[in-house]
RNA sequence: CGGGGCGUAGCGUAGUGGCUAGCGCGCCUGCUUUGGGAGCAGGAGAUCGGAGGUUCGAGUCCUCUCGCCCCGACCA
């Protein structure tokens, strides 16, 4: 048992803020000595840093032993030919860095491993009795980023936990998935982070279940919503509470209304007014049904024309409806596709043109057969002012259901704070957060591609059914320096911090420096991990760079050590006592053990 | 890939076309100092991102280029 000598250690603490750094994460690693950039996206782990990564590890390990999962460490350099069968050499596009061997063989690193685990199973299991199987690695990822940001919290070399779990059965799938989301949970409290569960887009892969687990912070990347009472859920993700159907079907028919210049919400609501007044109430954006026309292409390069109704006090999310039409795409629709659709008058769209009969412009049975797709509030029976496909004219009093239809539902409308949760658990807010975690149901995609079956107890070959669950470790450094740190610098969590304490000889006594050093060998002898400021620089150095580096407790022997005390202070509470010398042992091991 | 900002010593920065590129922090030497980023004295450290050009003269102006940061697009 030994102690780090202060003066000895590689650490040089920055005293101004990195000028390129924005995230108080960043700011505070780079000034406290405990990464470097080396180029974008990529770090050096200094003494400090590669500490607190490696408690974070350490605890990671410590919570998939509990579920029984077993370490295997995968190379990062990889060869082309297990992601050419499962099509993601080509699929993962730009982001994959690739390589070639002095042969001219292509080589690749990896981005992460659900090929290479699959294939290592294949190798060497073959019965339903070498199942289940849980195996991970905490491993160096490779991601080509488009734009690394705020340090190690988006890097293109960062280390990830991966594993990913083997199974006969959907039911079996199912309990490993379930294993890892309370692993997660319990790595997620034990790193102190406040976090949330969100429902990921599931994508084409039907019914199989995909979790993210974000860390909350103002700076994070994700936006997402929650309610008091526990929704959670990523803002592509929400689902609208339908609205429930109103009876408006005795209401009068829809009436032409003049609104000349009205092709804006705003303009329009103030028209109506004017021309055609509400006894009631004043006509709101609400009140109206606007029209978004996209242009929308499906992977083939097919494009037809999209439309989507919603209240007129809404707009489009694109982010929304990017997931909602995925793998399709949207473009705008501009004035040229206009000219190729002239019954959709810019401005004055709506669903029908009140002839004689009435003209369906849009949804089922329309001219052109349009695809019109509603929001969920333009619920059957609910009455509207809408565009006349007329120029400077709108209808009022449309009711859906009756005087129009559309070709279905699409939740793509922007969320606003306030909200109702769709569960009912309150309003909603908006929140930001990080990415802590993925856990995803893969099912047999992997498996197929790369044939990885099983004997089951009937002597029948089944498909291996697999999941994929990751936690990003050194983005988990970052995210507990951001949640913890302050305006002195970093304040780790016990648990976590590189060191469980640091002895500050404040002062130049020859004494000071000897019941330090005695201290500290005393402290070491009980499995205290710690460092001893030994430098010969004045005190004011020592203490702010205690708390820039951020050690839970800092021991002070100075001025008080000739009345046989020394100081003890908590850098999380700022808290601090005096301790008599004889008691200081027993005093320090039951602070840094609380 | 689009928009914005920026490249001057290890870090943070100043610098009207004109003398030897300035300051703070950090670093080295000496003396003094030691409970909140000490003082004095001396010193080392910069091809001003790079290339080309305009000019008697370029850190400063022009062209090109490389790189970095931020916002957006993108992101198993």
């Amino acid at each position: 048992m030994s102690y780090t000598l202060m003066s000895q250690l590689f650490v040089r603490t920055l005293r101004e803020d990195p000028a390129d750094a924005e995230m108080p994460s960043h700011k505070w690693l780079i000034r406290a000595g405990y990464i470097r950039r080396v180029a974008p996206g990529i770090y050096t782990w200094l003494p400090l840093g590669l500490r607190v990564l490696a408690k974070v590890e350490s605890i990671i390990r410590d919570e998939m032993a509990a579920i029984g999962a077993q370490e295997v460490h995968f190379p990062a350099l990889l060869p082309r030919e297990p992601y050419e069968q499962t099509h993601r050499w080509t699929e993962y596009g730009p982001s994959l860095f690739r390589l070639k061997d002095r042969k001219g063989a292509d080589l690749l690193l990896g981005p992460t491993h659900e090929e290479m685990f699959t294939i290592l199973v294949k190798d060497l299991c073959s019965s339903y009795k070498d199942l289940p199987l849980i195996l991970f690695q905490i491993q160096t990822k490779y991601r080509d980023e488009a734009r690394p940001r705020a340090g190690v919290i988006r890097g293109r070399e960062f280390i990830m936990k991966d594993s990913y779990s083997f199974n006969v059965d959907d039911q079996g799938l199912a309990q490993a998935y379930d294993q890892h989301r309370k692993a997660y949970q319990a790595v997620m409290e034990r790193l102190g982070l406040e976090y949330v569960i969100v429902q990921a887009m599931s994508g084409a892969m039907g019914g199989s279940r995909s979790e993210e687990f974000l860390a909350v912070t103002p700076f994070g990347e994700d936006t997402f919503v929650r309610s008091a009472g526990g929704y959670a859920a990523n803002v592509e993700a929400v689902r609208v509470a339908p609205a429930p159907e109103c009876n408006c079907a005795n209401a009068p028919a829809p009436r032409l209304v003049a609104t000349p210049g009205a092709s804006t919400i705003a303009s329009l609501v103030d028209a109506v007014n004017r021309v055609a007044p509400r006894p009631d109430r004043e006509w709101q954006a609400s009140d109206t049904l606007k029209n978004v026309v996209f242009m929308r292409s499906d992977p083939t390069g097919q494009r037809h024309p999209l439309v989507i109704g919603l209240p007129g006090d809404r707009d489009v999310d694109p982010k929304r409806l990017e997931a909602a039409i995925s793998p399709d795409t949207i473009e705008p629709f501009t004035a040229s596709d206009f000219l190729n659709y002239p019954q959709l008058v810019a401005g004055y769209i709506g669903p029908v043109r009140l002839d004689d009969p009435p003209t369906k412009i849009l949804g089922p049975g329309s001219v052109d057969d349009l695809t019109y797709l509603t929001d969920p509030r333009v619920s059957k029976g609910s009455s509207w002012i809408s565009g006349a496909n007329l120029a400077d004219h709108h209808l009022v009093g449309l009711v859906t259901g009756r005087d129009f239809v559309s070709d279905g539902s699409i939740d793509v409308a922007e969320v606003r704070s306030g909200d109702p949760a769709p569960d009912g658990s309150g309003p909603l807010e908006l929140a930001r957060g990080v990415e802590m975690g993925h856990i995803f149901q893969l099912g047999r995609k992997y498996a197929d591609a790369l044939g990885l079956k099983v004997l089951d107890a009937n002597g029948k070959l089944v498909t291996v059914t697999m999941g994929s669950y990751g936690i990003g470790v050194t983005r988990a450094v970052a995210m507990v320096a951001e949640t913890t740190c302050d305006e002195r610098g970093l304040a780790w969590p016990k648990n976590i911090a590189p060191y469980d304490l640091v002895i500050v000889v404040a002062g130049k006594g020859a004494d000071l420096m000897e019941a330090a050093m005695m201290l500290a060998n005393d402290l070491a002898v009980e499995g205290v991990d710690l460092v001893v400021d030994d430098r010969l620089v004045s005190p004011g150095v020592k203490f702010a760079d205690a708390e820039l580096i951020g050690f839970p407790t800092s021991v002070v022997v100075g001025r008080g050590l000739k009345d046989g005390l020394i100081e003890l202070r908590d850098r999380a509470s700022g808290d601090a006592r005096s301790v008599p010398l004889t008691e200081a042992v027993a005093a320090i091991l039951q602070q840094v053990q609380s």
